[in-house]
RNA sequence: GCCCGGGUGGCGAAAUCGGUAGACGCAUGGCACUUAAAAUGCCAAGGGAGGCAACUCCCAUGCAGGUUCGAGUCCUGCCCCGGGCACCA
């Protein structure tokens, strides 16, 4: 036997991505793809530290499966791109007193160093950069194809503003009150005017098409709960003086227990309903909750406080007169921005009514003390509805009521419109004109892009007014529409826009006079595959979603939703904690790889548990990986010297059925127990002698190119192949095969395991029991009793009942 | 408070349908090779009890019950950990 080369995976990895590099190994035609799979992760924003094994983690399970497909003969198109605006990259441009522009593609450098260091097939020619005035100018277009459809619009409203950033930040970058990026500082309430999109237009057809999507449930279920659709009614309660106060209510059939209306302070009914004599504290009442932010008024202090406005109005369901009062504990944003208050089975009602000593009046039978909040109850004091269990009140009150005109259903949704303004300068300029004469107008389609000036001083200050105000040429322009003075809008768009729509751009990166070219969309959108974190389940996959619906309505696009199949990975952890700077806990792959070689990482991570779960990151055991590609490395080499042969039975039988659970595995995601099945086979192998023909080594590095590229490469060579080994096919496996065979049945007794037997794959019940009935230890526990009864399931087990 | 996950050896974890709990790997111990160490190979190993031993028995999947011939898996009630939402009417 020819001796066998040292496996040396810093040379054979550098090797081998030079030559998918120089072969174009890795590019899909794109206009010509005989079957596209567009295989999709969430690009990266590009950090001063560096990839992560958290990115990697990722980058590598979807990597492992674009790869899988093209095994399996799909064209496997796997684009890589760099999410680098955003206010992340600005304040730390400000932290060190760099230019963004400058450092970003200093990060980009770095992150392209390790994306093709650990092996990805990425196709390069298809790279993208949200900051690129190639791209953002399709950014702004897509604001503009809003704007001119009327779901982008401006609104005053209260918003969050984060005093660190110096900015406006959206609900969904707010935790708990406080800053998601500053976690020690508080956001406050803020009247600004803001540019909205309508997304909560879409609420009903983002929330029903979740159904058909195949998509992890995970993802689903939170992305439910963030657009938290609620089914309840809108009830109208009277004054006298003519005034309709509509309240939102998930309970009408509570109705008759209302003895009492809360407004929101901000309610725009508030000054007409409120009494003469009651005007004075009413208004300072007012003032008190405009002074607070938003933080003690929904997380902080939740003592209830409020004040009676000195006027009544008509319960619909009783007639009767019940006060009505202010209290902030009713907010504008949600429903009517009033509600009837049922002290009796609610509890925040319950603690105001307790409080200010209002009638508190039970409608529903409950065994438990007040309030008692559940829906599954029977009515009583309501009239001619006693007796009736709740959930059927429910629709027969708001239909008594609605008769009268005073009540109708009413499908409430938790999801905001998202306000897409940001006061800072490290993003695409919103392309608006404001204009005295024309109000705001849309920059025209052959300005564009508005190009992002790159001003020396691009610190924020408090004002509220972004830094590119400062560019004093940049912000006057003419107006578009009638040649007057105009002025830019000075903000800029959320990071969430840009990566809204990232996956329609990357098959058509080379055209400059349209965002994707209309032929490669329908080649190779939707997304076929798309594999990212949890942690955009709700921001980036809801708004990409948003902005696939609109545009498909306007006619750019011939599908409503991008990503038809997506899987959640889990979240790589270090000591118990998520990865982040400022706990210093953030690994950086480099030196692993460094040690290890690439393709020992790639498949490291992949055994540290299942992929969709994530875990703790440790490096112990890392060797477990290494010793196993140590031992395919050597068989390889001496399958090449020990020519065709046939495969022993016992070997052929393992490898058919390792193809069958690598397969499975695989196109499954659950990487830990393919690897796990492909060291079972050559632990086999080894056992049964240790030295194979190219028919046993073969489909084994087949299933392992997708996990270790470049050895798996290196070694479809040493067997003599002159071509990649990913233009191989993945092997089949003979079902036959893989089953046949003898197995051990457990012969039970009443339930306790006390003896086994080894019959053939398939044997009868009859045949079985004879043989356990020989077995010794069987028959100890068996023996002077009946077998009542038996019980037999093939090729597994027979207990017998005594 | 509400909604999702999860809890299995010293550790990471496996276990279509309810059917041999602990595959695969790490760490550990012993042996071989070696002047020695590393590397490598072989063997052992959930806990407990009995036995010189091969072996035998009992207990074990967060806790307490239940269903079943049989429960890590299903049902009921708890405890703990992770994530999401939260004065959302």
């Amino acid at each position: 036997m020819s001796p066998v080369p040292a496996y040396d995976p810093q040379a054979i990895e550098a090797k081998w991505q030079d030559r998918w590099a120089r072969a174009h190994t890795n590019e899909p035609d794109l206009d010509r793809p005989r079957q596209p799979f567009y295989n999709l992760m969430m690009f990266p924003y590009p950090s001063a530290e560096g990839l992560h094994v958290g990115n990697m983690f990722a980058f590598t399970g979807a990597d492992i499966y674009g790869r899988f497909k093209r095994l399996q003969g799909y064209d496997v198109f796997e684009p890589i791109g760099f999410d680098a605006f955003g206010i992340h990259s600005e304040n730390y441009a400000l932290a060190v007193g760099t230019h963004p522009a400058k450092l970003i593609p200093r990060n980009i450098d770095t992150f392209r160093r390790q994306l093709r260091r650990f092996g990805g097939m990425f196709d390069w020619r298809h790279e993208l950069s949200t900051t690129d005035p190639r791209y953002y100018k399709w950014t702004q277009w897509i604001f503009l194809q809003l704007f001119h459809a009327g779901l982008a619009f401006r609104k005053k409203a209260a918003v969050n503003w984060c005093p660190k950033d110096m900015s406006v930040v959206a609900n969904e970058q707010v935790i708990n009150g406080y800053c998601e990026r500053h976690p020690d500082t508080k956001v406050e309430q803020r009247f600004l005017e803001q540019w909205f999109f309508a997304i909560t237009r879409y609420a009903d057809r983002l929330l029903a098409n979740l159904d058909r999507l195949d998509w992890s449930d995970s993802t689903r279920t939170l992305q439910r709960n963030w657009i938290g659709r609620s089914d309840g009614a809108e009830l109208v309660f009277e004054t006298p003086a003519g005034a309709r106060v509509t309240a939102f209510t998930t309970r009408p059939d509570t109705v008759f227990g209302a003895t009492y209306l809360v407004l929101a302070p901000e309610h725009p009914l508030v000054d007409e309903v409120t009494a003469e004599e009651q005007r004075r504290a009413v208004n300072a009442y007012r003032r008190e909750v405009a002074a607070k932010d938003l933080v003690s008024r929904r997380v902080g202090d939740k003592t209830k406080t409020g004040v009676f406005l000195g006027s009544y109005a008509r319960n619909p369901a009783t007639g009767e007169a019940i006060p009505i009062w202010i209290a902030d504990y009713v907010l504008m944003e949600y429903g009517s921005g009033a509600i009837m208050a049922v002290p009796a089975h609610d509890r925040r009602d319950y603690e105001f009514a307790t409080s200010f000593r209002l009638p508190i009046r039970q409608v529903v039978r409950s065994d438990e003390p007040l309030p008692s909040v559940s829906p599954d109850g029977v009515l009583m004091n309501s009239g001619r509805f006693d007796g009736l269990p709740c959930r059927e009140a429910h629709g027969a009150i708001v239909a008594w009521l609605h008769t009268r005109g005073l009540g109708a259903p009413k499908v409430q949704y938790r999801l905001h419109d998202w306000c897409i303004s940001r006061q800072r300068f490290w993003g695409p300029p919103i392309p608006i004109i404001y204009c005295d004469r024309c109000g705001p107008v849309g920059v025209p389609v052959e300005d564009l892009p508005v190009v992002l000036p790159l001003i020396e001083d691009f610190r924020p200050d408090a004002s509220g007014v972004s830094p590119l105000a400062r560019h004093r040429e940049w912000y006057y322009v003419r107006c578009p529409q009638c040649g007057g003075e105009g002025r830019r809008e000075t903000d800029v768009s959320d990071t969430f826009l840009d990566s809204a729509w990232y996956h329609l751009r990357y098959p058509s990166t080379e055209f400059d006079d349209r965002p994707w070219d209309p032929q490669r969309t329908k080649t190779w959108l939707p997304v076929t595959s798309y594999i990212g974190g949890n942690e955009h389940a709700v921001l980036h996959l809801l708004y990409s979603r948003f902005i696939t619906m609109v545009l498909q309505e306007l006619g750019h696009v011939h599908f409503e939703e991008p990503f038809p199949k997506l899987r959640a990975h889990g979240l790589i952890i270090k000591d118990g904690a998520k990865m982040s700077k400022s706990r210093g806990n953030v690994v950086i792959p480099d030196a692993a790889i460094g040690t290890w070689g690439a393709d020992t990482f790639r498949m490291y991570l992949m055994f540290l548990g299942p992929f969709q779960e994530g875990g703790d990151f440790r490096e112990d055991g890392i060797t477990g990986i290494r010793r196993f590609l140590d031992k395919v490395w050597p068989l390889a080499h001496h399958a090449r010297d020990a020519g065709s042969q046939p495969l022993p039975l016992a070997v052929a039988r393992k490898l058919h059925q390792t193809i069958r659970k690598v397969t499975a595995d695989t196109e499954g995601l659950d990487f830990n127990t393919a690897i796990a099945a492909m060291m079972e086979y050559i632990n086999l192998v080894r056992d049964e002698g240790g030295v194979v023909g190219p028919e046993a080594v073969e489909p084994l590095l087949v299933m392992l190119a997708p996990y270790a590229p470049h050895l798996a490469e290196e070694l479809w060579a040493a067997l003599g192949h002159g071509e990649s080994i990913f233009g191989a096919r993945w092997p089949g496996y003979d079902a036959q095969l893989a089953a046949a065979g003898d197995v051990e049945i457990v012969v039970q007794v009443n339930g306790k395991v006390r003896g086994r037997v080894t019959v053939s794959r398939g044997a009868t019940e009859a045949h079985v029991l004879e043989r356990a009935l020989q077995d010794e230890s069987v028959r100890k526990f068996a023996d002077g009793n009946t077998v009542r009864k038996t019980i037999y399931v093939p090729d597994r087990l027979l207990n017998l009942v005594l």
